[in-house]
DNA sequence: ATGGCTACAGCATGTAGA
């Protein structure tokens, strides 16, 4: 059986609950990652995902800020909700999970453009901290994927052309540097890996971007060798961002061959 | 290169997103 994973960032799960089961019922994956709930953990709307199948681990957070969560409709376990080294971090913005013989971590990266310099910072010293985890699941020959939200658009290609001033901080070479030094882990970009040269888009602004195509390629799949070599589909599944009242973000969807 | 969106807290706008 392929294993299925998808990264979803909903920009508020109170208003995006029934996009959401929509995208459960249709794609069906095995793992499910949200991003940006935007509420605590006891508002995240969890009645409407009975009789999905799904079991659900969310980490919300107050002042309708961040929030990640877990939804699968095989058995995991959490085994942490913080980046490691991050523990007294108030963000919500990790949840790892061990699940059919590998570790998926979610991410909410920090977007790093508000707060000036020392939001910034925030963001490459978060970055740092996830290579160093990365780093040790890979010396540990462990079979691991971070996807979510990177916040980052690692080429040119990954964004339509004067979508963002070189001076944002999804687009900073302090910024692309870390990704690559990610990558140069040892880690595989799922998408890019079977859609080279391709522009593809997981982000549109509000207003005409979706229209326009004036997109972002900011959600990722980092995989580890052996999840890399199982790599049988990686897609963006633009539907829910055509929804109305959509999120901005759209899914991506990763399937490992069995 | 933002805020012309959108969401949230909370009740007037400010903050954040990307």
């Amino acid at each position: 059986m392929p294993l299925r994973l998808a990264s979803f960032n909903v920009n508020s799960i109170r208003k995006r609950a029934g996009a959401v089961r929509r995208f459960l019922d249709r794609v069906q994956p095995d793992l499910l990652f949200l991003q940006e709930l935007k509420c605590r953990t006891e508002e995240f709307p969890a009645a409407a995902f009975d009789g999905s199948g799904y079991r659900i681990h969310a980490i919300g957070q107050g002042a309708g800020r961040n929030g990640v969560a877990v939804l699968g409709r095989i058995p995991f376990e959490v085994v942490a909700e913080a980046l490691p080294g991050d523990e007294a971090d108030a963000q919500a913005r990790y949840v790892e999970v061990a699940a059919a013989g590998l570790r998926a971590a979610g991410i909410y990266l920090p977007n790093g453009n508000s707060g000036g310099e020392e939001g910034y910072a925030y963001k490459l010293a978060w970055m740092a901290r996830l290579r160093a985890l990365a780093a040790a699941r890979l010396d540990a020959f462990q079979p691991f994927v971070i996807l979510g939200d990177f916040n980052v658009c690692p080429t040119a290609l990954d964004l339509a052309p004067g979508a963002l001033p070189p001076t944002d901080a999804l687009v900073r070479p302090e910024t692309r540097a870390a990704w690559r030094a990610l990558e140069h882990l040892g880690l595989t970009d799922a998408l890019r890996a079977l859609h080279p040269g391709q522009r593809l888009y997981t982000y549109w602004d509000y207003g005409s971007a979706f229209d326009l195509n004036a997109g972002l390629r900011i959600d990722h799949a980092l995989l580890s060798a052996e999840l890399a070599e199982r790599l049988e589909a990686a897609e963006v599944d633009v539907a829910p961002r055509a929804e109305d009242s959509p999120s901005d973000h759209t899914p991506l969807v990763v399937t490992l061959a069995g």
